[in-house]
DNA sequence: GCAAAAGTGTTATTACTACACCCATGC
DNA sequence: GCATGGGTGTAGTAATAACACTTTTGC
């Protein structure tokens, strides 16, 4: 067994695709590389696992190392192995995910990285590798996911608004849906509670705040509870 | 790029959790190591991938080489990556897992193999490496999505009785389960039809005998539906 | 004729969809 | 006072869970 400090193992890699929700729309992080292969390219934040080193804690490492956003959850999606997805040699990737809100952390471009920031969905640029068919197999999870958990959670701050939460769901399924349809379901799941405050950020009538309850949610997540569109 | 014919990539391998349903209970595919690490032990089949090999491909042959088993469906399950499941090097697999009937295949121990055979799930031998962690991530799995789709024909032959798919759906979910509300939602499903014809090897009343309609699974399965324990 | 397994319906409860108006606030 | 977005209720339909007896057949 090999121990030169930091090796790698050189067939095997991790891609993460961090999908945050702002003004309506769904985003992702990118960062623009600062070494070859595809130099001056944005792509997925990822990196090479160490040869004696967990699959998560890599995951961790690089998501940090590259763009500064770390304490994430972040749960694999698959392996893409294509052979001539990466140049020169037969490198295998193990995509990850994770939903954040944006506002929540501060973006901090590091090592083999030039610039981070995020995407808009709709406005991205050219992916290299088979990024963008990691990242259009990540979103399609979201949104099988978001039909049997309550999810959305964490791509909002603590505190939300019930027509923000809504929004969410609307920009995740590529759907309107009823507003009072919508509230009394989430509501029946009784994993968000309301807080005696509104929303100080409201130029009309101020929506109330609701906050999240953790624990209510790992039940539901252990009975495989349901949203149905 | 190295061109050395069948060059494996050596810090990754797959192992495969292949599922049967016998006699009302479940059983799991195993295979006998002629070869060192832990020969002589029961173990999932299981392999490394050549070089330029896609992953899926690496599953068919390595278990047909190993079980005869062959033309399965093989989804990955996840990475398996603890830094000393495997001894003298750093060695991550990929989980797959597949349910068959095993009436319908024929089992020929081949390479590095000395013996194949099913176990029944409660009287498993004790297995290498950390097999029994992907086995048991397997059976969550299973169990998980056997209530969002109505899989399971799969562990069936081609014509199957009610009462032996419910048994089926007793034997993964362990619990019991009402044959009339059973019957009233599998059927308006719509994936299974009836067959003018009865259970050949009935000793008492013989059972009617219904078929998988393909077609209708596979619309269901795009739109996520559900079976609701 | 009886044991063993197959088959069958109804009711009460709960969840779902569709749908339209009033409320609070800042300007 | 009006424009903006927040908030609320009901009725019809569909799915669910609970529950017990009759039918067929081999022995």
């Amino acid at each position: 067994m090999s121990h030169i400090l930091n090796e790698i193992i050189t067939n095997l890699s991790l891609d993460c695709v961090i999908l945050g929700f702002e003004k309506a729309r769904l985003e992702v992080l990118l960062i623009q590389r600062a070494i070859e292969p595809c130099k001056g390219m944005w792509a997925l934040p990822g990196g090479f696992i160490q040869l004696e080193e967990r699959v998560t804690l890599a995951a961790d490492r690089i998501l940090k190392a590259t763009t500064g956003v770390e304490g994430i959850y972040l749960e694999e999606i698959g392996v893409f192995d294509r052979p001539d997805r990466y140049p020169g040699r037969r490198v295998l990737t193990i995509g990850h995910f994770a939903l954040i809100s944006p506002e929540n952390y501060a973006l901090a471009p590091g090592i083999d990285t030039s610039a981070v920031r995020w995407f808009d969905l709709a406005q991205l640029p050219p992916l290299p590798f088979d990024h963008r068919e990691i990242l259009d197999f990540a979103l399609e999870k979201l949104r099988k996911r978001i039909r049997e958990r309550p999810i959305g959670f964490e791509l909002l701050p603590a505190k939300f608004t019930l027509p923000r939460l809504q929004a969410l769901y609307e920009a995740i399924l590529g759907t309107s849906l009823d507003k009072r349809n919508f509230r009394k379901k989430i509501m029946r799941l009784g994993v968000i509670k309301q807080l005696h405050e509104t929303d100080p950020e409201s130029t009309r009538r101020a929506a109330s705040l609701y906050s999240f309850d953790a624990d209510a949610y790992d039940r539901l997540r252990e009975e495989g509870l349901l949203y149905r569109v």
